[in-house]
DNA sequence: TCTGGGGTCCTAGGACCC
DNA sequence: TCTGGGGTCCTAGGACCC
C-alpha cells in the first residue's frame, strides 16, 4: 500500500508513522564529542575494576571485535591500543536531555527507552514536516546540528518494526538488498515490505528474545523468524507458557499500531555493588551495605518517594543469584530503617562460599506525605522526627557540597578509597 | 583475568480466605 | 468429615533490555 508514488515508496498516509532514534555509541562518542583528540581511535567506555565491562565503544574499536557488555579485560587484550575510559554518567544525562527536547520537536508522542534512544509517533506530523522518511532527514539533521552526534533512525507501522529496522540502519549493519529502503542512517519498512523483512531475521534478532529463547527454539529446529511462524501456537504455548507464546506468535502475525507510552513512574530503585574479590564475611559486607542503604534513600529523598519493601541481593560466587525482600511496617525512605531490615536478611544468609555482588533495591513506590503515607507510632517519638531533620539537612548539605561532603561513618572512615571509587563509576 | 549496573515484566508456588 | 475451587497477595527466581 502507499507505494505508488516514488521508487523509495515513501508517500504521506502509508501509517509507517513510527520512528525508532538510536544514537550510534552514544557514550564513547560523547567521549570523543568533549575531547576530539580521540577522533578515529578506539574508544572504550566501561567499568575500570578489575570486573568491569564495556558499556559502550567507537566503530573503531569495534572493527576490532570489541563488543558492549564484554568484561573489561577481554577488550583490553582484543585492543591494547584502545583508549579506555570510565564514563561519565552525568554528561551523558545532560546531552541526553538535549536530545530529547529534538524530540518533542517533531512529535508530542515520544515513549523514552533509554538515555540515548526513543519511538517518535509522528502521525500527526506529516502536514508539518512531510513523509516519516522527510522527518526522519529532518530529525538527524537537527540532531546533529544540535548536539554534533550521530543517529540512525528506523522507520516502521509498529514499534518493533520500527525498532529492528533502527538497527539494519546502523553504519556496520548487514542488510538483505531488495528488502527495506536505506539511505544515510535511516532504515525504512514498508508496509509491503514488513513480512519479508521480518522473516529475513533470525530469531535471536529479534527485541524481546534473548540468549535463553535463542536457543530454546534452536533446539526446536527454528532459527528464523519465518520458521517460527510455521510454529504452531500450541507448541509455544506448552514450550514457553501462553503470554510469551502469544507474543511470539505476535510478531509474525503482523500486530496492530500499539500507542506509545510516554513516560511511567519507576517501580524500584536499586544500587548494586560488584566487588573486586569475592567478600565472605558479614562484617565487610555490612560496611557496603550502610552505603547503599544510604545510596538507595538518597534517591527516594530526592524524588520524593518512599518504598514499602526493601529487597536485598547476592550473588555468590557461582554467580547465582538470590533476592530476599521485606514488607515494612509503614513506607519509608529512612537509611536506618533500610539498614536495619536489611541486615536482619542478611544476618541469615550464609556467605561462607564468598559473595560477588550485594545490592539494595526498594519497591513498592509511594509518593512521600500520600494519604498512605501515615506516620507510624514509631515515627511519632519525638527523637526520631529530629533525625528525621538531621537527615533533611545532610541531603541539603550533599546537594551543595556534593555527595562525598557527608555520610555514614563507615565510608569516612576505612573505606574512603573504596568510597570515592564507587562514586565515580556511577551509572546511575 | 572470566562475565556491570539499573531497570521491567512474567511465572510459579504457597498462604489465606471465601 | 471430606473435598474443592477461585481469587488475591506475597515471595523468589528468571528472561530480557540498554
Amino acid at each position: 500500500m502507499g507505494n505508488l508514488d516514488n521508487s523509495d515508496g515513501d508517500s504521506i498516509g502509508d501509517e509507517l508513522d513510527i520512528l525508532h532514534v538510536d544514537m550510534d555509541a552514544f557514550f564513547a562518542a560523547v567521549e570523543v564529542l568533549d575531547d576530539q583528540s580521540l577522533k578515529g581511535r578506539p574508544v572504550i567506555v566501561g567499568g575500570s575494576g578489575s570486573r568491569g565491562v564495556v558499556a559502550a565503544c567507537t566503530y573503531e574499536a569495534r572493527a576490532f571485535g570489541v563488543r558492549s557488555g564484554m568484561p573489561m579485560f577481554r577488550a583490553r587484550k582484543v585492543c591494547p591500543q584502545g583508549v579506555f575510559l570510565p564514563g561519565r554518567f552525568k554528561r551523558y544525562v545532560e546531552l541526553s536531555r538535549e536530545l530529547h527536547v529534538v524530540f518533542e520537536t517533531f512529535s508530542p508522542f515520544v515513549e523514552p527507552i533509554s538515555l540515548d534512544e526513543a519511538f517518535l509517533d509522528v502521525s500527526g506530523a506529516h502536514l508539518l514536516f512531510g513523509s516519516s522518511l522527510e522527518i526522519a532527514k529532518s530529525l538527524r539533521k537537527e540532531i546533529y546540528g544540535k548536539l554534533s552526534l550521530n543517529c540512525s533512525v528506523g522507520i516502521g507501522r509498529t514499534r518493533l518494526v520500527a525498532k529492528l529496522a533502527s538497527k539494519k540502519a546502523k553504519p556496520n549493519a548487514k542488510r538483505v538488498p531488495g528488502i527495506g529502503y536505506f539511505e544515510d542512517g535511516i532504515y525504512r519498512v514498508g508496509s509491503d515490505d514488513e513480512k519479508k523483512f521480518l522473516f529475513s531475521l533470525n530469531v535471536g534478532e529479534v527485541w524481546g528474545i534473548g540468549p535463553v529463547t535463542t536457543s530454546s527454539l534452536e533446539k526446536m529446529g527454528v532459527h528464523t523468524v519465518e520458521e517460527l511462524s510455521k510454529v504452531e501456537y500450541q507448541v509455544l504455548v506448552s514450550k514457553f507458557g501462553i503470554a510469551k507464546a502469544a507474543w511470539l506468535k505476535s510478531i509474525t502475525s503482523g500486530s496492530t499500531q500499539e500507542q506509545l507510552v510516554s513516560k511511567t513512574e519507576s517501580k524500584s530503585v536499586s544500587h548494586e555493588e560488584t566487588f573486586n574479590t569475592d567478600l565472605d564475611s558479614h562484617s565487610t559486607l555490612d560496611i557496603h551495605l550502610v552505603r547503599l542503604c544510604d545510596a538507595v534513600t538518597r534517591r527516594l529523598r530526592a524524588g520524593k518517594l518512599k518504598a514499602s519493601t526493601v529487597v536485598l541481593v547476592l550473588k555468590y560466587s557461582d554467580f547465582t543469584r538470590i533476592t530476599r525482600q521485606i514488607k515494612l511496617a509503614s513506607p519509608s525512605n529512612d537509611p536506618r530503617t533500610f539498614l536495619k531490615e536489611a541486615r536482619s536478611i542478611l544476618s541469615q544468609i550464609d556467605v561462607s562460599s564468598g559473595i560477588r555482588l550485594i545490592g539494595v533495591s526498594a519497591s513498592g513506590l509511594l509518593e512521600a506525605g500520600g494519604i498512605e503515607d501515615q506516620l507510624s507510632f514509631e515515627e511519632i517519638n519525638l527523637e526520631y522526627e529530629s533525625q528525621d531533620n538531621l537527615i533533611e539537612a545532610i541531603d541539603e548539605i550533599r546537594a551543595k557540597y556534593g555527595l562525598n561532603s557527608l555520610g555514614p561513618a563507615s565510608i569516612n572512615g576505612s573505606n574512603t578509597l573504596k568510597a570515592k571509587e564507587h562514586g565515580d563509576n556511577q551509572w546511575g
